[in-house]
DNA sequence: GTGGTCTAGACCACA
DNA sequence: GTGGTCTAGACCACG
């Protein structure tokens, strides 16, 4: 995994971990990485993934038991949610960012099915 | 104007001055506000503002002359890329955010007209 | 300040600026020590008050500002709530505790001001 | 059983131990359930309630005989004392804490009263 | 081995 | 000087 430099690597993990569980890569009650391996993994320092651990559990996205290992959330209304917040996120964001650039709605529409056309075209 | 705590700040004005470019508000061979003067309308520190300006200056974004002020670029060229790289970089990924999460290219588009329409109904 | 060995430090910090809150020693929008200062007084590391601000940012107890300081919510509101919550919490655990241990209401207030008047007569 | 998370299992259960015999559901003599049994039901290691058992003994609240088990004390006086001291800490602690929030003696009470006729109201 | 806490010490961004 | 992040390394509680 490649961090970007001006955003801390806990937050971007936050991320990360909240990004496979909105695919569907970890399921709920899944068992995640030890902190220690995952920091290995990573090639950071442990205490960033205890970091990382317990603002997700304070979040209530995972539950950590010591001596045991930690879980993604067995409430499967909170893994739904994750990943609808995440699109709702991705396109209001799009709508906004594309609106302030003078797209109309119709005109937006417009660019992204070209967009989508021409990477056949590329790709 | 609101910071992101997570962002080095001059990174999000750089961003904000390119916007401005973009959607047209900061004109060609347009003059800037003074170091001082954005400082104090964005409420930082004069510093963060110069440091802005000077890696602005460096990409050609803008030009500076000695005890006169800063301009935005006189190449028209430059103007329109900026406008262009914004877009495409906005669209590609969006695309790219919601492929990871599962969408096909008919979804996408899909989503995207109940969003828009959705916003009608509720707004 | 006086540590438990069995309940970590932050948490016990995080505690006592609360009750600090509660009983109106800290006030709205006050500043707080800084960071490195209060880890100095109390001799703990400075990243152990990191910690501890950190998570009462999250509840919105405090506010930190990178380069100004943390400071007690701006939020009357906030501050009546953790008060409030505070004394509910002693007395609901007091109700529950000797319920557990067979009083009746009546006994209950009855040694408590036997309790109040003991005092008086040893103190 | 549910544990809370920032105190070590044995003493919370150390204190359910001692908490039964001031209730007087575990009495005089009485033979504990085993090491073994006790760890199933509140589901934890072994090992935890063997740690607890031997602080137990040490405080000479139970005592064991090699190969047949372990008994709550003989000593009556003991188990009236277990029970005193718990009630007095219950109701010092509250009165210190109350007050530590600004309530009189007199008005302690009346919250007391206030909390125990709102409950039957709200229950 | 698992998560959690703490220290010491470094560096960064911001004012 | 202020808060925030990160590392290295230690120790603890639990299973």
């Amino acid at each position: 995994m490649k961090f970007k430099d001006n955003m801390p690597i806990y937050l971007q993990i936050i991320d990360h971990v909240k990004l496979k569980i909105a695919t569907g890569e970890y399921k709920r009650a899944e068992k995640l990485e030890s902190v220690r391996d995952m920091a290995q993994k990573l090639r950071v320092n442990h205490n960033t993934i205890a970091k990382t651990y317990q603002f997700l559990e304070k979040d209530g996205i995972i539950f950590s038991k010591k001596g045991v290992g930690s879980f993604i959330t067995e409430s499967e209304e909170m893994i739904s949610r994750i990943r609808e917040e995440r699109i709702f996120f991705k396109i209001s964001t799009f709508v906004n960012d594309l609106r302030v650039l003078g797209y109309s709605d119709k005109k937006m529409i417009e660019e992204l099915e070209k967009f989508l056309k021409g990477e056949i075209q590329n790709g």
